[in-house]
RNA sequence: GCCCCCAUAGUUCAAGGGAUAGAACAAUAGUUUCCUAAACUGUAGAUACUGGUUCGAGUCCAGUUGGGGGUACCA
């Protein structure tokens, strides 16, 4: 980065030079020159052409001319149009490469060093149905930007808010206390989310028959829905299971406990985790105290029959009820007094909560209270809002039976990986443990892969047989070039050729040696741009493209071949380093690589 | 109705207001006596429409069309 910085300061000398004018950095525009074109790094200079009064071509020769002048890392310089195209010498790459070469987590910040805490709250799945698809979306992205963030040094706090009380949880609870006929995990040998997931379905399938039949003796569809027997015991329940009834606590605790046991299964295998996790059981009545403060003060209202709401129609918004009028709170009162607590008790920073784009309202409304409430650091909320995930067929609806269910995902992507590796016979002699375990990074580095390098804004497609393709832009071409490049180090070891010390910079490098060796100095401003954006996509677009300069490299270039010893060298060392920045952009992403495949 | 988001090759994705819009898959034509061919190299193919701002627009603004989401004393 020092190199920037360096030519932005030589940049203002010479237009203050050539021009007797003081520029602003903004107006130092640098970027990575087009491949398309000779050189490293192109200066945009049409914010100059006022102050010079020249053409465009002009004025960037004439600053071509001094800063080759003044600067040695220089080697040569073109104009195109507007834009300066200056080369860096090969001794400057070299160097570099030799440089970081020390570094062996070059591009990550230190941990904990930026003096800053973030919480990141992921996953919050509701303990009523099993994990798919769009669940998987969440914790990758979720688990994931915790990362990055950990790799722009800030202190990370991993956490999960389980959904675990509500009348939907008692759907479930109560199709099971009626049809279950007292089966568990054990004594059916499902996994205990699929086990409660399948009474949930059993209770709308019942409760939709009851709806048809009220229906057919002629009341309305709203009425019957209202009316209909079972959703009166099922608001029951919940009245009783707020109310501490024993029996109703027990079986929530115990259908729970099954629900963990089957998540943690599914967790492990996404290869996630969280520092801390909060239930919504414990939570759901924070917030009120905060909602009756701001009535008192005057900035909420209560309306005739006591229900308590924010007026946010000043800014565009509508009314947002914050207490029933029974008292009980909402979602948004719960969210108002989580976020109090966690600010105050680990002196956060930042907030990112990860949720689908659907409670983009949600989040708002959340923010504008808060901020009406007094509480400046609403500022630092934010909300990564991503897209759904759509299959081929359209949404996904749980009730339709067209989720993707997670587990099953994991296992069909793992077992692919194991027919192709099979095909390929290139694991024959790994024992079977080892192999298997290239099985599943393989597997999971695909699904992780093809689900992160999507921008998380955005709805994105997810073809199951697409999907499944470990060529091309996938996470098993990663995997596959840090495989090779272990593969020719071990050669390289083998023939006695172990690089100590520094690369001589007396050597000419190729145009692919230069693109690599800029493509890894462009690592740390990766890390900082994902940071920046909460954004995976900006690793995995980064190590695929890092993935492929190295293929074509390795395409025609020798490495252990190559005789001259000071090209070998540098070659060593640039594979070596490709391979690292490979292995830590993936880890990133929650992507493991393997050292053969 | 009102509010928010999105629109790029046949398909799935890229492109911090900058140069000739990149990849991959699919299609098609090639490359293994040589460090892993899950690789590499060709060919063909795209910014929904109409205006505007700018030296410069896929990117910013307005409108049109098409898609998604939200708008509950649900979570």
């Amino acid at each position: 980065m020092e190199i920037i910085t360096l030519l932005k300061d030589k940049v203002a000398e010479v237009i203050k030079e050539l021009y007797a004018a003081e520029v602003n950095d903004k107006m130092i525009q640098f970027q990575k020159t087009r491949k398309e074109f000779e050189g490293d790094f192109t200066l945009v200079v049409f914010p100059f052409l006022k102050i010079a009064k020249k053409g465009p071509e002009q004025a960037a020769q004439a600053i071509g001319e001094e800063l080759e002048k003044n600067v040695d890392e220089i080697s040569n310089f073109n104009v195109v149009k507007g834009f300066l195209n200056l080369k860096l010498t090969d001794a400057y790459w070299v160097d570099f490469l030799n440089a970081i070469s020390k570094q062996e987590k070059f591009g990550i910040v230190a941990p904990e060093t930026s003096g800053k805490t973030i919480m990141v709250e992921y996953s919050s799945p509701n303990t009523n149905k099993p994990l798919h698809l769009g669940h998987i979306r969440n914790n990758l992205l979720g688990y994931s930007v915790a990362e990055i963030l950990k790799a722009n040094g800030h202190k990370v706090l991993k956490v999960n808010l389980v959904n675990d009380r509500g009348i939907h949880i008692c759907k479930s609870m109560l199709a099971w206390q009626k049809w279950g006929s007292n089966e568990t995990p054990e004594s059916t040998g499902l996994k205990g989310d699929k086990l409660v997931g399948n009474y949930y379905v059993r209770f709308d399938q019942e409760y939709k028959k009851e709806i048809a039949a009220l229906m057919a003796s002629g009341k309305t569809e709203d009425e019957a829905k209202d009316q209909a027997n079972l959703i009166q015991e099922a608001r029951e329940m919940l009245r009783n299971w707020e109310a501490g009834d024993i029996e109703v606590n027990e079986l929530w605790a115990t259908m729970n406990r099954w629900v963990y046991k089957g998540f943690d299964v599914t967790y492990k295998a996404m290869g996630v985790d969280f520092d801390k996790i909060y239930y919504e059981s414990e939570t759901y009545k924070l917030g009120k105290a905060i909602v009756l403060d701001g009535l008192e003060k005057g900035i909420l209202i209560q309306k005739e029959d006591g229900s308590i709401w924010a007026d946010l129609t000043a800014d565009g918004l509508d009314h947002k009820i914050l207490l029933r009028s029974d008292g009980t709170s909402v979602y948004m009162t719960q969210d108002i007094g989580t976020a109090h607590q966690r600010f105050s008790e680990f002196n956060l920073h930042h907030h990112t909560y990860v949720v689908g784009n659907e409670q983009n309202y949600h989040f708002q409304v959340l923010k504008l209270v808060l901020k009406k409430l007094g509480h400046d650091w609403s500022d630092n909320i934010n909300h990564l809002s991503y897209g759904m995930v759509e299959l081929p067929e359209g949404k996904m609806k749980s009730r339709e039976g067209t989720v993707v269910d997670a587990d099953d995902l994991i296992e069909e992507m793992v077992l692919t990986a194991k027919e192709t590796s099979l095909e390929l016979g290139k694991l024959e002699d790994m024992s079977d443990a080892d192999a298997s375990n290239v099985f599943n990074m393989i597997g999971l580095g695909a699904l992780k892969y093809f689900i992160l390098k999507v921008d998380p804004k955005k709805t994105m497609m997810f073809n199951p047989q697409e999907s499944i393709d470990f060529n091309g832009n996938t996470g098993p071409f990663i995997q596959y070039t840090h495989a090779r490049i272990k593969s020719v180090l071990r050669k390289a070891e083998n023939a006695g050729f172990t690089v100590e010390g520094d690369v001589t910079n007396a050597i000419m490098l190729s145009k692919k040696e230069q693109d690599l060796t800029k493509l890894i100095f462009d690592f740390p401003e990766t890390i900082a741009e994902a940071g920046r954006n909460h954004s995976p996509a900006v690793v995995a677009n980064y190590i695929y493209d890092l993935a492929k300069e190295y293929n074509q490299f390795y395409h025609d270039h020798s490495v252990v071949k190559e005789e001259n010893a000071d090209k070998r060298a540098f070659r060593i060392q640039i594979s070596k380093k490709v391979a690292d920045t490979i292995k830590l952009g993936a880890m990133l992403l929650g992507m493991e690589v393997p050292e053969r495949m």
